[in-house]
DNA sequence: ACCTGAACACCGTTCAAGT
DNA sequence: ACCTGAACACCGTTCAAGT
């Protein structure tokens, strides 16, 4: 429990450590205390390099967000649209308290602006009106929000054990009064997240290519 | 702050308070305390009532999927997926802790289930095979959580008046730096949400439509 | 049967004291 | 400059005691 690292402390280290703390223990359990633990520190000597535990919350959603990586606009807007969907998807699905901490901390960071301006000044480029860019711009986030909520929040949508356990003894106890539900279980259970979320980005990525303004 | 009300206390009137207060205070406010002193009781009052403030939170989840209501499933698929989709947006939205909470609670409560039940069973129905419909389903529930995070969320979904300065005040320090993002910021600030869901819908409903194995 | 006060094991954070 | 111990105002929850 105790590491025994000695390396001086940084607010990145605090941070890292955040990270993996709530990977492990989920970010309810998440304490000062705790955290200073894992560090070999009392929890009062983190207060030396963060402001309190709500500045390490900012930090480790600047860590997801960094974790998006950066945008290749090599190719036309689509490619770039789904390649910037995709790292955020995924970036945000890699953590099971990515979605919950996002939506109550604001989600309006450098980072997050910066993705947004990249793909609206593609679409601007291409011709598009800025209305038309604008809802392109909050149907492809809802996507990506949605489906990283789906993946790392639902018992379906998580791959480990434990989940899969509780997801079939769901089914089965709900599988006999909704028939509908049984007829998709296994698709359910089994299904791969990414060609899902491409699925879905294709009819949006279309739906947007085909209200783009002669 | 202490309400005089003396009806008795009941599992309902417990969950009704909590979805007041955190209405007005925020879900990281309410406490055990607080909330009893709301209901003019002590604390440890409401534990006759109540397993614990689990089961507060988990029947504040259910109060959400009863604000969705009855599907009515007299139209066509579409028609239903229109209604339930926005009746369970609105529902999400309309609470800033819907989203954090229904995010780390289990979705799969019987209401849900319910609702999925209908809308894989219609597009059955329709024709659709079960691997398709277990996508469409997805892909709306994605813009469903998805818009609802938005909507409720971003500074740029809140309207009130806090929610609108804030807003300004970052459009103004980040418009320079991302000019395409200024480009928009009157939509950002102005598009009305329910036409920006419904926008996305249609992109949506209409994908699934032309997908439908022949 | 329902409510309460005191208590326990936890929180985040402040602050004076140490080195 | 950085770390610490004690303290404060809070948590959720248990339990024996009241009515």
């Amino acid at each position: 429990m105790t590491t025994t690292e000695r390396r001086p402390l940084t607010r990145e280290r605090i941070i890292e450590a955040a990270v993996a703390f709530a990977d492990e223990h989920g970010i309810d359990a998440l304490s000062m205390r705790k955290l200073g633990q894992v560090l070999g520190v009392e929890a009062m000597s983190l207060y030396n390099h963060v402001a309190g535990k709500d500045d390490i919350l900012d930090g480790m959603v600047q860590h997801l967000f960094a974790g998006i990586g950066p945008i290749d606009t090599a190719g036309d807007w689509k490619v770039t649209a789904r390649a910037a969907a995709t790292a955020a998807k995924n970036a945000f699905a890699a953590h099971e308290w990515a979605v919950p901490l996002i939506s109550t901390r604001e989600t309006t960071s450098e980072a997050s602006f910066g993705i947004m301006d990249v793909m609206i000044g593609m679409l601007l480029a291409d011709g598009y009106d800025p209305e038309t860019a604008h809802h392109a711009w909050h149907v492809i986030a809802s996507h990506v929000l949605g489906y990283a909520f789906q993946e790392a929040n639902s018992v379906f949508g998580r791959r480990d054990d434990q989940a899969r356990e509780e997801a079939e003894q769901l089914l089965r106890e709900y599988g006999r009064i909704f028939p509908n539900l049984a007829a998709v279980a296994t698709y359910l259970m089994e299904c791969s997240h990414d060609e899902e979320f491409q699925y879905g980005l294709d009819i949006i990525l279309s739906g947007i290519e085909a209200r783009k303004p002669a």
